[in-house]
DNA sequence: TTAGAGTCTCCCCATAGAAGGAGAGTCAAG
DNA sequence: CTTGACTCTCCTTCTATGGGGAGACTCTAA
């Protein structure tokens, strides 16, 4: 009478996520499932769950699979992995800020070159558009 | 004597573009060879050069591939491609001002999150990470 | 025992824009 | 004529995260 675990599809109900998701996180590594069924079915515990609430919102937070795969192997080695997590944040703020800045240049670029925009320039048979002048 | 066109190696070191990239904009339709040799080879027409600088400025401006196509169209239909350039720039702008919301909001909530962090929380068997409670 | 639902693996597809390479054919100079 | 450089088409691979489907197998309830 061992705790026999969910199947995939029991898991893909309770956690929202789609099948082929849950397999595709498996073969990552980043859901271990508990075993095998004699038939070859996955076999998830409760936990399950709760790392994939976890995975989730590491997500949702721009971290990437791989990333959020190196903070589940501190969790799983049984340490906090609140460190790691807080240094990958910081990363993600420095990545925003830097898409910030190229965002806002180029956004200024845009705006300069439709300042000056002649909707109806004369043609000019050495550029394709004579506004970009190329 | 007619002009026979550069060969697609003689394009590639006069624009500066890889010949897998000049195939690959050949077969798109973006840049048509004015015809093939005896043995199949590309030849092109020393209009490319100016269409290579076109696609490479739009390209730097954020346009893909196939909008600088309807551009090229309209260009190749013998009317100024102006407006239809200005309508897609000012497309960008809406696109780049679109994901400046997005990352601000993105990077007051990574903020918000990194404001209270604690770096050494007391463990909680019910999450995986305190300070993000799940 | 059987039917139907669930699950398995394996493979292809998508995005956007090419890059890399194999194997065969072509071109130009000596 | 030969040789070396050039080019051809066709196929695979890359990023990241899965989605779709085929064909076979398993599980469970009646």
């Amino acid at each position: 009478m061992t705790a026999v675990g969910m199947k995939i599809g029991a898991l893909a109900i309770r956690s929202g996520l789609p099948i082929k998701t849950l397999r595709y996180y498996e073969d990552l590594g980043l859901l271990p499932a508990v075993g095998r069924s004699e038939g070859g079915y996955r076999l998830f515990a409760e936990e399950s769950l709760r790392r994939l609430d976890f995975i989730r919102r590491l997500k949702s937070l721009g971290l990437t699979l791989d990333e959020i795969q190196e903070c589940l192997a501190v969790h799983d080695a049984g340490e906090l992995p609140c460190g790691d997590i807080q240094r990958q944040l910081q990363r993600q703020i420095d990545l925003v800020d830097g898409r910030l800045r190229e965002l806002r240049l180029f956004r200024r670029e845009l705006q300069s070159l439709l300042q000056n925009w002649q909707s109806d320039p004369a043609p000019n048979t050495a550029v394709i558009c004579p506004n970009l002048n190329v």
